[in-house]
DNA sequence: ATGGCTAATTGGATTAGA
């Protein structure tokens, strides 16, 4: 089973190029972040012809987070992450995927930091990092995918003395991410090439793609019990350089399941 | 440190992203 994420960055303005990604690497699973489209914009009719089952949670302007499933029956299990009913940001979907559970999430940026964007990111991880633990005590493999908006370590950035005061690479985030993996949670791209440069992300501004001046923030993190299972990671970076693309590009793991 | 680029909105600039 090969599973991605993919930070849209508009699913609308960047229908073509998803289209077009999907049929070309044909991903089982899809975990889809920033929408960017209200409930009832969500382009079902050409992700379905695609060939795609879906599970969404829109919102207006901004966030957004979609599961596709390529011939597979989603059941979704949530919308929202649980712990604050005030929080109405559309950042949390969750579905069963023949057996294996899939958490799609969209991490707030936090930018700028410190300030109210900052601490809504720190509590929205800490109910993440919560919510996190009862899926490890329940012993369900799972795979929780998306835009962590979280630069884990001087190796995921082309110049990280740059990002030292961004939300991304505070020590605040990276010590959050760095619990999850305490917890038990895997980096399936590190627990295959531990050493390797790999980007995920390349701002619009100054080239950064064509310098190869990116950072890694897309992650898939792996529970226990499918820590064996895991055959090939990869970041389908060309997508970055196709016409009216996103600022991320498409990450994905394979499973041998 | 700044500015640069892109998308959404009922707009004619502003906000947010990272």
């Amino acid at each position: 089973m090969k599973i991605a994420t993919y930070n849209v960055n508009g699913i609308n303005a960047r229908l073509p190029v998803l289209l077009q990604w999907l049929a070309e690497t044909t991903p089982d699973v899809v975990c889809l972040q920033e929408l960017k489209a209200p409930q009832d914009k969500f382009p079902l009719q050409a992700i379905s012809d695609a060939g795609y089952s879906a599970v969404w949670k829109g919102q207006k302007s901004w966030n957004g987070v979609a599961i596709l499933g390529r011939g597979i029956e989603l059941q979704a299990t949530r919308d929202a992450l649980p712990g604050d009913d005030q929080d109405d940001q559309s950042r949390y979907i969750e579905a069963t995927a023949n057996g294996v559970l899939i958490g799609c999430l969209y991490l707030p940026n936090g930018n700028p930091a410190p300030g109210p964007k900052f601490d809504y990111k720190l509590r929205w991880f800490d109910r993440f990092i919560g919510y996190a633990a009862s899926l490890l005590a329940s012993n369900t493999p799972t795979v929780l995918a998306g835009d962590f908006n979280v630069i884990p370590t001087n190796l995921d950035a082309y110049n990280p003395d740059r990002w030292l005061e961004d939300a991304l690479f505070r020590p605040e985030s990276r010590a959050a991410f760095g619990q999850l993996l305490t917890m038990g949670w895997q980096d399936a791209a590190r627990k295959l090439h531990p050493a390797d440069r790999i980007y995920t992300y390349w701002d619009y501004f100054r080239n950064a793609y064509s310098r190869n001046a990116g950072l890694r923030i897309d992650h898939l993190l792996l529970s226990p019990e499918l820590a064996n299972d895991l055959v090939e990671t990869g970041v389908d970076r060309a997508v970055r350089g196709w016409e009216k693309t996103s600022d991320h590009a498409p990450t994905w793991i394979k499973l041998s399941r």
